[in-house]
RNA sequence: GGAGAGAUGGCUGAGUGGUCGAAAGCGCUCCCCUGCUAAGGGAGUAAGGGUUAAAAGCCCUUCGAGGGUUCGAAUCCCUCUCUCUCCGCCA
């Protein structure tokens, strides 16, 4: 959410803010009705404030002993004034909400402009992709290969965006996960926290995740609903939640392995081939809350613990620092690590680093006491993926192929795979 | 699933219709005093919001959550949630 003082003092240059985004704020409707809230509120606690004062010179009066009917007489219609300011302020107060929860962070000055993915900007490579002597295959003609991915049996269970994976390959990605935990945990001081994975919707009020993207999560039948995560973000960052984090406990760094959901409605016909897309997947998620000032620097070394997986595990990548239309509605700014696949010959996205601001911070009130001041103030919240375990499965799948299809373990890898050394064909 | 108990400020814990945002203790902060010392004295110490350019001040809200009764609710009524104990069931 973005601060209401800043909405008010300011609503034509946040509508300029969010343009850039190809969001339309409608600023001149928000001050028409932030000023009939301004108006109602004062009249509304004043009545209030009257009432408060009454009530307590009837109690003392009472307590010596006066007839107290005139007094009960004169406030005798406060009470329907108040209730009527009260439900009108109520009413507006809930307009104001509904608009507020909607509009997306204000991006940083840095964030190119630009409209889709198209227009992201590449900050830096890492690695080389390899050249392979044959015709490198992609991770579902791989999977073929070793007899071990199997989409038909998923579709058997669950349809379409759905995978089996047995034997090595399935361990593949347990060891992926395991090795990114160790890693994170012992070389980058991340606290490993196991998480639910269904969460109510005040969770994803937090994080941002409703009230607008309901369609894209997966919604049980409860009432109150529950909603299936579609990131550990939501369960790690909403763990602060209505607190405040004492300063010698600042910066949190978490780290948790959940499986996600998502829906995908509205990415219908986009990857459908094999697992880059699906309905359920493994992520490391990373989540860091620290003050206000540090939360730029965070991002960067939030996004260098996710590089350094990859760069253990020698997979060619990039960073993109995502363009105005394609960053998320939190974040300020985000860079997207995106790893090289051989079987498309392309970079794709496999972790989204985020810097939040106080945007998640403000809907959680999430706060930590600025030890300079004594105050509580809105922390910042960042994530990002680190990394996304189905996507990197299938980039070791498709850097680590060989001529006859077999797949190598990735040096890294190897404590975790038990003695094996590389994935044969025909399982 | 059944039976019972409970939910109050950073913590412990009083408060059962009126001047209670809330006694007392602990903790914490500041000040004072003190050289028989793991002592004494004093003051302060919740969060959110409105008004304001901002602050001060003033005002409003908050005693698990949501409704209700009342001029007035931490206190009374209803619904819900959570925690604890016992039983059952289960991983």
């Amino acid at each position: 959410m973005i601060d209401p003082k800043l909405l008010r003092q300011s609503a034509a240059d946040v509508a300029k803010g969010l343009a850039r985004r190809g969001f339309k704020f409608d600023a001149d409707t928000y001050l028409a009705l932030e000023d009939k809230r301004k108006s109602l509120q004062v009249e509304a606690e004043s009545l209030r404030s009257e009432r408060n004062t009454s009530s307590k010179s009837i109690g003392m009066a009472k307590a010596r002993g006066e007839d107290i009917e005139p007094l009960l007489k004169a406030v005798n219609d406060l009470g329907e004034r108040l209730e009527n300011a009260d439900a009108r302020l109520k009413e507006l107060q809930s307009q104001l909400l509904d608009i507020e929860l909607g509009l997306p962070n204000l991006l940083h000055a840095d964030v190119p402009d630009g409209v889709d993915e198209a227009d992201n900007a590449e900050v830096r490579r890492w690695g080389t992709p390899a050249e392979f002597s044959f015709k490198a295959l992609d991770h579902v003609d791989l999977g073929g290969a070793s007899g071990l991915l199997d989409f038909d049996g998923a579709a058997k269970l669950s349809g379409s965006r759905f995978a089996v994976m047995h034997g090595p390959l399935a361990r593949l990605q347990r060891a992926l996960i395991q090795f990114m935990l160790d890693v994170h945990t012992s070389e980058h001081g991340y606290r490993e926290t196991y998480v639910p994975y269904i969460v109510q919707a005040d969770a994803l009020y937090g994080t941002g995740q409703l009230p607008k993207f309901e369609a894209d999560l997966f919604k049980t039948q409860d009432d109150p609903p529950f909603y299936l995560i579609p990131t550990a973000e939501v369960s790690l960052t909403n763990l602060v939640r209505d607190s405040i984090v004492e300063a010698k406990d600042m910066p949190v760094r978490l780290v948790a392995h959940t499986p996600c959901f998502r829906s995908e409605a509205g990415s219908y016909g986009r990857d459908t081939r094999g697992m880059i897309r699906q309905h359920q997947f493994e992520k490391v998620e990373l989540v860091h809350l620290v003050p206000g000032s540090d939360s730029f620097a965070a991002l960067e070394l939030l996004t260098s613990h996710a590089e350094a997986i990859l760069q253990k595990l020698e997979l060619p990548y990039r960073v993109v620092k995502l363009c105005a239309g394609d960053t998320g509605f939190a974040a300020t700014t985000t860079y997207d690590i995106e790893v090289w696949l051989p079987g498309q010959s392309a970079y794709r996205e496999i972790s989204s680093c985020s810097n939040c601001t106080d945007f998640q911070a403000r809907r959680m009130q999430a706060r930590w006491r600025n030890p300079e001041t004594g105050k509580p103030e809105l922390l910042h919240t960042l994530n990002g993926s680190g990394v996304a375990a189905g996507r990197a499965l299938i980039a070791v799948m498709e850097n680590y192929q060989q001529a006859d299809g077999s797949i190598r373990i990735p040096q890294a890898l190897l404590p975790y795979m038990g003695g094996l050394t590389e994935i044969a064909v025909n399982n």
